[in-house]
DNA sequence: AGTCCTTGTCGAAGCGCTTCGACAACCTAT
DNA sequence: ATAGGTTGTCGAAGCGCTTCGACAAGGACT
């Protein structure tokens, strides 16, 4: 293993120097950092890590927790992940992965043993038990998702209750009167994962004003219990003409049972997606669709953070206006027939 | 932040001897243990990663190479992925998230760096060029997914080639004999992962063997993909009574194009699925499949290689034995029609 | 010619931990 | 009682780096 001190002897210099080159943090004169950069690479020397940490008390490293559950949003969690990783290390950082498991624990034990600089929390509930142990750190953090109470937190998401404004009024606009909104499992519900309900929100108070009906019913995933809710929600209402759909493994089963009921989409019903654009795509009707940003959100949460390490960035909720991308699922309700 | 030598003060004893307590490597009695352990639960105390790093030449991380890719498999990389992180936190391990943007460099900036104590790389390519890296460094590495070349290297992997065995066996049991094999996109198999050319050589072979036809085609996902190619699939074996599909987005889609052709599954037609449980019974018939074991992989990958930093642990491929679940997707083949 | 900056480099201290050798204190066997 | 082992604890060195203050050397002023 190659040290500094073999670089700057290597080189001629004494170790501070090669340190310097290394940082800039002080100027070096031109021939000198040459020929340091020269030595370090025919030794092929790379920093340790550790005594950097220790000598520096940085790390360089942002942890991750991203949920444990993989019962939703895989995709987009794992899209999430990816662009945290290629943005963080843009800014020279790497990033550990913390599954929700260790819970509030986790937090402690990587901001005491200051394994890591900051830190990016995935799957945030309304009231996460985690929220005390960041705000009681003074080490930086970025959440994805929205807690209940956002004072002196940094987050970032997808405006849900804007998407679901946007997905009832796409669908009032084309005039259709009774919207059915097929949601996340109840389970999601109960463990008061806000943006579920952030949705629900912003649906129900510009349907309100739209002068539109909405049913609500979560659903899990696959075709039994789609059957089971589509059948319920159609006896309840039966002139429903729009669905808005923000369950990923609701979605195509719901297509799938419209058809075999001999309703056409769109011609008979519209349906709009809550989800990534590459399940819009490939469903078997191309889904009219408010996708969910994955790429932005963990680009914004790193580059937030990374504001914050560098002394400017400010406590604030950035919330990404959804879009609304229309394709073949969604069309003019049909003539009222009662 | 509380350091090593307050809690030494604290408990009366010299810092060593708290060292010891912490990592048991020398005996203390019973008294002093106790003492050293309650100081360290007053201040509320956690070494300090980068000192232990440097001062023992391990950081207790392992680094995890995911693919960059979203194109495949995603649910199964990131249960790998959650379940790598479980089972090394119970080694005492945390996990470091490498794309594989980087490439090589990436491997040599971690083992440079002493960044990770080891490695585990996804998505391997069977003439991967990160491979060299891997040989040449004595960081202990495992590689989920199985190079052409295993020698000097510990991989694990689903036994592929007797996966696609299994699938023919289970369809000529049943008394197909023209049986179509949908497999991964095209460029999965132009980029030379292993898995998918492995499952066919078993397929292929064992078919052979049993005396029954097969017919291979890549296909992308989604539906119109799916529909070009089942059609040329018809086209060119209208005899065809049974199907394998390795390709997560092209199940659904052929289960519905069947439906659309008058084609009952399973009467007419049996299907076999190479995907995650979940997709199995979520699909709109629950499908007969043989499950990818990402948990039991992950799991696998980290006992291996801790094995490895613990000085036990040899280099050698472990092949996860495949396990066909059987469910309505199959059925016997219909009485020959011709 | 002398003073004052600026620029580039060095030496040394120290980050918080592990680990090795030393060594009291005690126990056991002669 | 003495030699020989254990057992439990300590002190000190050192891991590889960053960073601060010091200080030559040269340039720009009076």
């Amino acid at each position: 293993m190659v040290t500094l001190a073999e670089v700057a002897q290597h080189a001629g210099v004494s170790a501070s120097t090669v340190s310097y080159v290394l940082s800039g943090k002080r100027s070096i004169s031109g021939a000198t950092r040459q020929r340091v950069e020269q030595s370090i690479r025919e030794l092929g020397y790379h920093p340790n890590a550790g005594a950097r940490a220790l000598a520096s008390s940085k790390s360089n490293i942002i942890a991750l927790m991203i949920p444990l559950r993989t019962d939703m949003y895989v995709p987009v969690m794992m899209e999430i992940a990816i662009a945290v990783a290629t943005t963080a290390r843009t800014h020279g950082y790497d990033v550990l992965l913390l599954t929700g498991e260790e819970g509030p624990d986790a937090v402690r034990r990587v901001t005491g043993s200051g394994l890591a600089d900051a830190m990016i929390v995935m799957d945030v509930e309304l009231d996460d038990e985690r929220l005390p142990f960041l705000r009681g750190t003074h080490q930086p953090s970025v959440l994805i998702g929205l807690p209940a109470d956002t004072s002196g937190l940094t987050c970032v998401d997808l405006d849900f209750k804007a998407t679901g404004a946007l997905c009832v009024e796409h669908l009032a606009t084309l005039g259709h009167r009774d919207i059915a909104v097929i949601g996340e499992a109840p389970a999601v519900y109960e463990r008061h994962t806000g943006f579920a309900e952030r949705t629900l929100d912003g649906l129900r108070s510009r349907a309100q004003e739209l002068g539109v009906r909405t049913l609500h019913r979560p659903c899990e995933g696959g075709y039994d219990a789609m059957a089971v809710t589509l059948a319920r929600v159609l006896d309840e209402r039966p002139g429903t003409t729009g669905f808005v759909v923000q369950n990923e493994s609701a979605v195509e089963p719901l297509l799938a049972l419209l058809r075999q009921q001999g309703r056409a989409v769109p011609e008979d019903v519209s349906v709009v997606a809550i989800c990534p654009d590459q399940v819009a795509v490939q469903a078997s009707v191309r889904l009219t669709s408010v996708a969910i940003p994955a790429q932005e959100m963990g680009r914004h949460a790193v580059e937030r953070l990374v504001a914050k390490l560098d002394g400017h960035g400010t406590d604030e909720v950035v919330l990404i206006t959804p879009e609304l991308t229309e394709r073949a699922s969604t069309g003019p309700a049909p003539a009222v027939a009662s």
